[in-house]
DNA sequence: GACTCATTGCTTTTT
DNA sequence: GCAATGAGTC
């Protein structure tokens, strides 16, 4: 680790006594010195002391994981506890959680939670705190407000964490939420904390909880030593694209450098542009860089980043009929609804062993279990789709002629000879072409393909394999297929980042790529909105996702998008 | 209560 | 370009 120097302000960063906070932004070296500093407590420790390094995704734990290896020596690094928030939250609810309900705490998973929420009359989030009170049971977004709770109600409590973790480090401290920064004070009255920060990194204040004053308040209530790092910058080579990052965020004119690139469209889709400009960044980059250089699409809303990711998967002819040949990738979804949509199909290929009435039945419940989910994520006008497809449901089970369209047009599907052939690909693509017709079977049909952009193809056609009957059909089939996609959910988590990543600029925070691909749709928002209040938190935005980049950003936008700054970019 | 047609406005999330 | 809404009709 010797090309971080030891300047005079890192030396008074090692030095310093008691809170501290350090600011800079994008590659300063923040991380670092916080793990130097950590390896520098170590000694001070009991041997069962640790420092705490908390994170706020998987995905970030891992990045400062993967950074010990080259700070630290492998001692000094189990010495070191890299968690997410809520990690640390659900510790500390398990051990102590009976202090506050007498009762030993019990949690439900996200998947179990959005099913009660989708089933449950009136406001869930008073069901939520009832729950945790009441019944000693919690669900994920009462995690972080009762960890707070017990440590601020309990000294013992309080003081059990701090004598166990002498040192907590805060990492992306800008964006803590409420409950975080309440988990933060408590441990600042015996624990000594640091603080890592980028105000011009706060992308999550639209999210309940997370303050644009954080910092200031952390300043008020910690009074740490406070040091400046953001004239540093260690990832990309001369600073150009930092620089230029800057000059967005700002609106300063600027001469974008010559690793940033635009690209206009006018009447190719974006989704379009984006397959060439991977495909041409891929090439330079790794004639430049070697074989796998790492590229990031980002998109500023979800449903772009899946048409960019549903394009890459297939092979596309430019108007000059140059051939793009399909990316591989890995797009970042919530996975969720896509799943509860393959169940849908999983529960056709059931189809051969059940009478017409119980298929459709059987299939009409799966499509109403979508609509819950998407009920789960906000979607308000899911209901009224549950409510209809519930009263089909019931009409055909009592034998009526339902109204809904979906019911009818599944009737006269599950009619018909339902033949499975045993080779799970095949049959799965048959199941799900027998959606289509109605609104809902087109929207289910849609998401579907997003399965195949998961990657979670070959796990399904295993877990179908065992449940092949021999014959006609799959038994189960919405069972094995659920465990299939639960496991590759985990599985995916896990996996190594592929040469290709497609996910909105959001996601992209804490990561790190060696291009970067910034796509804006024709109609999912501008990449700057026309409302000022609004282009500031655009802007903040921008540099993150300009930011990841090591050595090259592209833009794709739209013939006539607002220029990022004062200065008309070239083309 | 469900269908069709026209109108509107379009983001961002961890665990 | 497309999904979510609201009015009007069966």
């Amino acid at each position: 680790m010797g090309q971080l120097q030891l300047d005079e302000t890192r030396r008074a960063i090692l030095d310093a006594v008691g809170h501290v906070l350090i600011e800079g932004g994008p590659g300063c070296g923040k991380t670092t010195i916080a793990l130097w500093k950590a390896r520098e407590s170590l000694p001070q420790l009991q041997l069962d002391q640790r420092v705490l390094f908390l994170s706020f995704s998987r995905a970030a734990v891992r990045q400062v994981t993967d950074r010990m290896v080259g700070v630290l020596s492998r001692g000094d690094r189990e010495r070191i506890e890299v968690r997410t928030f809520h990690a640390f939250f659900l510790d500390v609810v398990r051990s102590h959680a009976r202090l506050l309900t007498g009762k030993p705490a019990r949690f439900i998973t996200p998947e179990r939670e959005s099913q009660l929420r989708a089933d449950h009359v009136g406001d869930w989030q008073t069901e939520t705190i009832r729950l945790a009170r009441e019944e000693s049971v919690f669900v994920f977004d009462t995690l972080a407000p009762t960890a707070a709770s017990l440590l601020e109600g309990s000294d013992t409590v309080r003081s059990l964490y701090s004598a166990m973790y002498p040192l907590v480090i805060v990492d992306e401290f800008q964006d803590t939420n409420r409950d975080q920064w309440r988990v933060v004070q408590a441990f600042a009255s015996e624990s000594t904390v640091l603080c890592l920060a980028d105000p011009d990194q706060r992308i999550f204040e639209h999210l309940d909880g997370v303050d644009e004053h954080r910092l200031s308040e952390a300043k008020q209530f910690l009074r740490p030593t406070t040091f400046d790092l953001s004239a540093d910058n260690h990832r990309s080579p001369g600073g150009g694209l930092l620089d230029y990052a800057n000059a967005v965020l700002r609106n300063r004119p600027a001469t974008p450098p010559e690793d940033v690139r635009f690209r206009s469209y006018r009447r190719l889709p974006p989704e379009l542009m984006a397959h060439w400009a991977v495909a041409v960044v891929a090439q330079a980059a790794s004639q430049q860089l070697g074989p796998t250089p790492t590229i990031a699409v980002l998109t500023r809303a979800n449903s772009l980043a899946a048409r960019v990711s549903e394009a890459l998967e297939h092979e596309q002819t430019m108007p000059n009929s140059s051939v793009l040949p399909p990316v591989e990738h890995v797009l970042h979804w919530d996975p969720e609804l896509a799943a509860s949509a393959g169940l849908v199909v999983a529960s056709v290929l059931e189809w051969p062993h059940l009478s017409t009435a119980e298929a459709v039945i059987h299939t009409l419940t799966q499509i109403a279990e979508y609509y819950r989910v998407k009920v789960g994520r906000g979607t308000h006008g899911a209901r009224r789709t549950i409510a209809t497809t519930d009263r089909a449901i019931e009409a055909v089970r009592a034998g009526r002629a339902p109204s809904s369209k979906t019911a009818k047009i599944l009737i006269e599907r599950a009619g018909d000879s339902t033949e499975f052939t045993g080779q799970p690909v095949r049959d799965w693509q048959a199941a799900r072409a027998r959606l289509a017709g109605s609104t809902e079977l087109n929207e289910v049909f849609k998401q579907v393909r997003l399965l195949r952009l998961l990657h979670a193809t070959d796990a399904l056609a295993w877990a179908l394999l065992d449940a092949w009957d021999g014959d006609v059909g799959y038994r189960d089939a919405v069972g094995s297929v659920r465990v299939a996609l639960a496991e590759e959910a985990v599985n995916a988590a896990r996996q190594d980042p592929p040469a290709v990543s497609v996910m909105t600029m959001h996601k992209s925070k804490g990561k790190e790529f060696d291009a970067v691909v910034i796509v804006e749709g024709r109609y999912d928002g501008p990449l700057i909105s026309g409302d000022p209040r609004q282009a500031d938190a655009d802007r903040r935005l921008l540099r993150v996702a300009i930011t990841r980049a090591r050595h090259w950003v592209v833009f794709i936008r739209p013939e006539g998008a607002t220029p990022l700054t004062p200065v008309e970019p070239r083309s």
